[in-house]
DNA sequence: GAGTGTAGGCGTATGCCGTACACCTAACAA
DNA sequence: TTGTTAGGTGTACGGCATACGCCTACACTC
């Protein structure tokens, strides 16, 4: 009966993302959201309850975009998880700046939910079952919001590592050695490289 | 020559954690923190730049309680290691409100760098160099704040799970199954189970 | 085509927040 | 006693999320 609706929450979606893209996670708002759409601020209210759903939203919109069909049906389940964890991985550093609000939403985002489903699934393949099936998902989950965060918040290769190469050495002597080795450890080793370590553990 | 300081940083940060323990973080500001203390809230700005210096003392605070020496000198290394981050987790455990403030402030945290330091030491006499070693602190650090957050933000025990059960079956088999396991999952076994993984993973 | 109910959209206002700035003054050195 | 310096404060600004009430475009009925 009424005026119909101008927005979806697909679109309302990608203009805070977008903003988050140009400005960072700091530059959104709900007036910046609104002055992206060329909307008043109050006006979102209608689509969305606060800024939290509205955070939520992009969180679905960025992890949707995830294939969670399972990989390679006959491949090992090591490989069948890690081609999972690396479509995540890629899709978040997509869009860097929302690694914090991945690990705030991610509980209430449908697309997390079918991801764990997908992993769930490799794992009861692979034959887990019962509490070994729980913590294998919760580890590889803490795992990867863990790594993904060091990854994007105090990457190897950024300037943390050199801060501490700098600090006094006697007092740390082994964070200033292994800070030189550091640099040379590329992205791609530090995050699969730990990932591998979690397999191995579940395989033994 | 001119009047004496009347506050210390460990004074500021020990009012900052009583907020935050007593109101939650959302009720942490300056403001706050200064009627914590009877002074005005712009009389802080003499003893920090911001309010993410403020942060980072509270970080420093809860992190300074840990012992940083190495344990057991004798012991193997995995439970050497083990009880490096139990006393970690614990130390976090103690004040769990904070634990978004860790993140961002961690390796900012001279407290936080002496615990690596440790982890490194003992990795190191168990025979850990290069890019190995690298790894190895980057992959228990990815796990150690991916895990602790998943303790703290989305707990096995808590309502997560619950909605997890009562998600649609037929398009959640495994979410749904499991999650009636998971209710029976500490969070010891969750946590150290994740890192019992990790750590088998690194003495293979 | 006219009338009407509904919900979309907007302007305003409130009470938070961090913090820049100018000022007053306590306390010590001389 | 006096002067210097830094500690402490009050005020003000711009930004934030959002409650509330108003206006009106629209899809429907008649």
């Amino acid at each position: 009966m009424p005026r119909p609706r101008s927005l979806s929450h697909a679109r309302l979606a990608s203009a805070a993302l977008a903003v988050i893209d140009r400005d960072g996670l700091a530059g959104l708002s709900m007036r910046s959201v609104a002055k992206e759409l060329g909307m008043s601020t109050m006006a979102l209210y209608r689509y969305v309850d606060d800024r939290e759903e509205l955070e939520r939203l992009v969180v679905d919109l960025v992890l949707g975009t995830v294939d969670t069909e399972p990989p390679a049906p006959g491949a090992p389940w090591p490989e069948r998880i890690e081609v999972l964890v690396r479509r995540l991985r890629d899709a978040v550093a997509a869009h860097p700046q929302i690694v914090p609000l991945t690990v705030a939403h991610r509980h209430r985002s449908l697309a997390g939910l079918r991801w764990s489903e997908s992993v769930l699934g490799v794992l009861t393949e692979a034959g887990f079952d019962g509490d070994r099936r729980v913590v294998a998902l919760r580890g590889l989950l803490g795992y990867v919001i863990g790594a993904i965060q060091l990854e994007h918040l105090g990457p190897l290769s950024g300037e943390g590592t050199v801060a501490i190469s700098e600090l006094p050495p006697d007092a740390f002597p082994h964070m200033t050695e292994t800070a030189r080795h550091a640099r040379k450890v590329s992205a791609d080793r530090e995050f699969l490289g730990g990932l591998a370590l979690l397999l191995r553990g579940l395989g033994a």
